[in-house]
DNA sequence: GTCGGTGCAAAGCTTTTGCATCTGC
DNA sequence: GCAGATGCAAAAGCTTTGCACCGAC
């Protein structure tokens, strides 16, 4: 928001591109590696950069699920998100209506509540057909 | 759950204690320097090794979001968080009504759902007051 | 006595930063 | 031409791991 000059470079319309194009919501990088095809040279720093820019132009969204890297998305339209507890990918959750009382959050806190981040979690089909056997795990959770 | 054989330490049980005791969810270091009082020779290792199997077992829960550091907490009953977004400190949330479609998403993911994370968002109290002036910065996330 | 646990140091991973060079505008 | 952007390499955080020694049971 308010970007001063913010140029547009190769680098960057590729990044934003690639980001864009998946449904995977790739790491940082996952997204260096896709653009490194197109744009040899580029940077490792440059994709970091460049991610952290695209955010803030709001014009790609940062992941920060639980796990250990960061997670990009191009997509901007309301959606949740569902991730494996197996092998760590996450995949989109139509946008579903839920209540969630901020407005209760922000009267028993002495919080300015700014909003919250809601996410499913699970076994992805993949890991769900090698994990057939032994236990199934009972992870609930609300972190 | 089942574990095999876990010892006793000296180290284990004031980890846990600290954790315990503490209601504001530290960091791995923190819980480190802590036990360091009271056990000046424990290792950072230890503390994160310890801190692994106690959550293993289902002693204490970890709190994970990706860029930030894991924060640990003792207390195992149902209750939401709120993470300062300037400073990061975390906050206890009572337990509230949500009603999370789980079941819904079961039916439109091919995941085996097995929970979900909401966690709040805001500007604690402390960093509130110093961030007075300019922008109000209009966060709203659903990760 | 065994086998898990510990301390220490080193390695790993992800992300950030300093700096000289390059390039949109 | 200037301020922002890039590439490279180094640094910075946080967490994990290898290994020899220690200690709970």
């Amino acid at each position: 928001d308010m970007k001063k000059h913010s140029r547009t470079t190769k680098q960057r319309s590729i990044i934003l591109e690639e980001v864009r194009k998946l449904k995977s919501h790739p790491t940082a990088d996952e997204v260096f590696r896709l653009v490194r095809e197109r744009l040899p040279q580029v940077s490792l720093a440059t994709v970091y950069r460049n991610l952290d820019v695209l955010v803030e132009a709001g014009e790609i969204v940062r992941l920060e699920t639980s796990g250990a890297s960061y997670r990009f998305d191009g997509d901007l339209a309301e959606h949740y998100h569902i991730r494996c507890t197996e092998c760590g990918c996450v995949d989109d959750v139509p946008a579903l209506e839920i209540e969630v009382p901020e407005g209760w959050v922000q009267s028993t806190t002495d919080y300015e509540v700014a909003g919250h981040k809601l996410e499913f979690v699970g076994l992805c089909a993949g890991c769900k057909a090698q994990d057939l056997p032994g236990d199934a795990g009972d992870e609930v959770v609300n972190a």
